[in-house]
RNA sequence: GCUGGCCCUCAU
């Protein structure tokens, strides 16, 4: 068993879903483990209906869900914005005493976010204690996508100010929601708050402010920018 | 042996 789900696991990560079912229907018995990997297979491959039914139908066989498991299951409502999808299986969540675990806060907040249900992403925040880097982010990331740029930049402060480290993709998250082609200000407060948290500029990030700059019409950011990168190296 | 955040067939 161990050996098909590590298969089912493998395959599913070269992008071979089919395989994965192949390997997933030789194997005798189906725990709960196995079924996460071809549920999580199918999340990575983008195919959310089938990892929705994957995830019911497992539910059908008597096998119970575990915390992957409904990570997993969240996530793939994220991929086609299933909003009541993804609220059902918040009840289960709560229902297993999950709803104060990091890993599956910041998954909810990832798919509440997608769903455009901030308010419902930032309750499932505030619940949450023991902040990470991942959670702080994925937060901030529902802000920045649909252009609360300014909730973004308040969050990211909060999070400067309890000490936890925002880190590159933090930074590249609102970085892209920065664009706009009334102003720069909102990029170049991106910009002075990556320094002045130090974050290490390197190509991504680079890259990221070059591109918001030029998006936002300001050749001159861009080549001073591109200028300083040029000089590290 | 299976899980969380930007991008990566939804930035260019």
């Amino acid at each position: 068993v161990f050996v098909g789900t590590a298969l089912v696991n493998m395959y599913g990560r070269f992008g071979c879903l089919e395989d994965a079912g192949i390997a997933f229907d030789k194997m005798l018995d189906h725990d709960v483990v196995a079924w996460n990997a071809l549920i999580s297979a199918s999340v990575r491959n983008k195919e959310g209906v089938r990892a929705l039914q994957y995830f019911r139908q497992m539910q059908e066989e008597g096998v119970l869900p575990n915390k992957v498991t409904l990570v997993s299951g969240v996530n793939a409502c994220a991929t086609h914005s299933a909003f009541s999808e993804g609220k059902h299986i918040h009840a289960q969540v709560v229902i297993l005493d999950l709803d104060s675990d990091v890993v599956v806060a910041t998954a909810l907040i990832h798919t509440y976010g997608r769903c455009r249900r901030i308010n419902n992403a930032k309750s499932v925040f505030d619940v949450i204690l023991n902040r990470d880097t991942v959670l702080w982010t994925a937060m901030m990331a529902a802000y920045a996508h649909y252009g609360q740029i300014s909730e973004a930049f308040k969050l990211f402060d909060e999070m400067l100010f309890v000490g936890a480290l925002p880190d590159k993709i933090s930074c590249i998250s609102i970085l892209s929601a920065c664009v706009s082609k009334t102003g720069i200000d909102d990029g170049r407060q991106m910009h002075t708050r990556m320094i002045f948290c130090g974050l290490d500029l390197d190509e991504s990030t680079l890259n990221g402010l070059i591109t918001m700059y030029v998006k936002c019409g300001s050749m001159d950011d861009a080549l001073k920018t591109f200028e300083i990168a040029s000089t590290r190296n």
